[in-house]
DNA sequence: TAAAATAATGACCGACCAGTCATTTAGTAG
DNA sequence: CTACTAAATGACTGGTCGGTCATTATTTTA
């Protein structure tokens, strides 16, 4: 068939994209079948970009747009114990990263890509990690002045914060069929040591902080 | 050039092949180039290994074995206190997956070509991730044994300790041209967080256990 | 409705590369 | 020194796929 026209068909074109790239890679997909799941042929894609390097680019680009950017900025403006907000914005990124396909997908691209496509990682780079290290930062900051959380907390390399998250990613990435990861436990040890570690203290138990180990310096 | 014979010629080949395949991987390395670096002709790959495959296969396979096996059954039979030996074993997956490259070059290759190689994953998985939690949750253990760790240290997923390292390797994989990691702060961060978490006290503090943060289970 | 403009098509081209094999050459045995 | 064996070679083949373009279909304009 030979039906349909104008200007819709870059935006379809992009989401074809995206799903085949997310499935085998940049290198194992062939331009046709993301022609054939655009519904047009080979040459179509050539009217609306110059080649597959470069559709590439604006697939990636257009699903980094949206990412965390809402969560974000909810979380800085919203008030209460240090210690939920925090916990809320890990559990957030959780559930988007791993859950949702399109997150996942983007990070997948970056890590297995990026070389190729230096200026991707650069917009990743800009757009998402230092929006989230920023938050968590925010975040440790206010629960030290607080004194909700211990001194030593002030100094904590937020993304050692995410790690574990990051972590949970890659290990989905190349162990999900040898050993899946059971998530809500995980993420339970994940967050308890974090508020552990930060001095945080069981609800119980409130109210005897300083326990703080300084900087111990070990030979 | 027409010399050299006999049989080093399997360990050239795998050797040049380990390094293109590091460099480029699987999909942009060519059969030619891996000839040419080991002073070979292409034809000559194919009387030691049947396809391209089979060669990656044995490649990963053969930078598989020797991975921080001394270094984890020494682990297991030092004495000492247990806060000395975590730190220990963490310092040396550090030093070992982000300075020597072979390490390095391995995780990255199970990252980036896992899922067309499912036995290596598999491999992978056996023969270094279950080694290394064990030993973790072995120390941990024994940490919490002695009354060195808090109580809830005892059903801390041993994943979580060494998560901020593999997020560093993540890191330094993408985005090591943007914004390289100063690696002495962050292994400090990663290390003192840990520590904190684990109920560690400083040497100064010591003596003062339980302020074990029970399970909080948080609304 | 006719002519011009533009979108869509897919057969085709050329580059690239894994894998082959007839030929050449090194090593070895007699 | 000769005959034989097996390792090594690289020109060649077949298949794949990114990208092109002459042709065809659709829409717009006059």
């Amino acid at each position: 068939m030979r039906t349909r026209r104008k200007e819709q068909r870059p935006a379809e074109i992009i989401e074809a994209a995206f799903a085949e790239f997310a499935e085998a890679g940049f290198a194992n997909t062939r331009m046709e079948a993301i022609a054939d799941r655009a519904g047009a042929a080979k040459g179509t894609l050539y009217r609306y970009f110059p080649n597959k390097d470069e559709l590439f680019l604006a697939v990636v680009d257009h699903y980094l747009r949206p990412v965390f950017d809402p969560a974000l900025s909810q979380m800085e403006t919203v008030d209460g114990p240090s210690r939920e907000i925090l916990i809320n914005l890990l559990e957030r990124i959780y559930r988007e990263l791993l859950r949702e396909a399109n997150r996942g997908a983007i990070l997948r691209i970056l890590i297995t890509e990026g070389d190729r496509f230096p200026a991707l990682i650069e917009r990743y780079h800009g757009q998402v990690i230092c929006r989230i290290r920023t938050t968590i930062n925010n975040i440790i900051q206010r629960g030290v002045q607080r004194g909700e959380f211990s001194v030593s907390a002030a100094n904590l390399d937020p993304m050692i914060v995410v790690a574990p998250i990051i972590m949970a990613f890659v290990w989905q990435l190349v162990f999900q069929k040898v050993e899946p990861i059971d998530l809500e436990r995980y993420s339970r040890s994940h967050i308890q040591l974090l508020l552990s570690g930060l001095g945080v203290m069981d609800k119980r138990t409130k109210k005897q902080k300083k326990t703080a180990t300084e900087n111990s310096t070990r030979s």
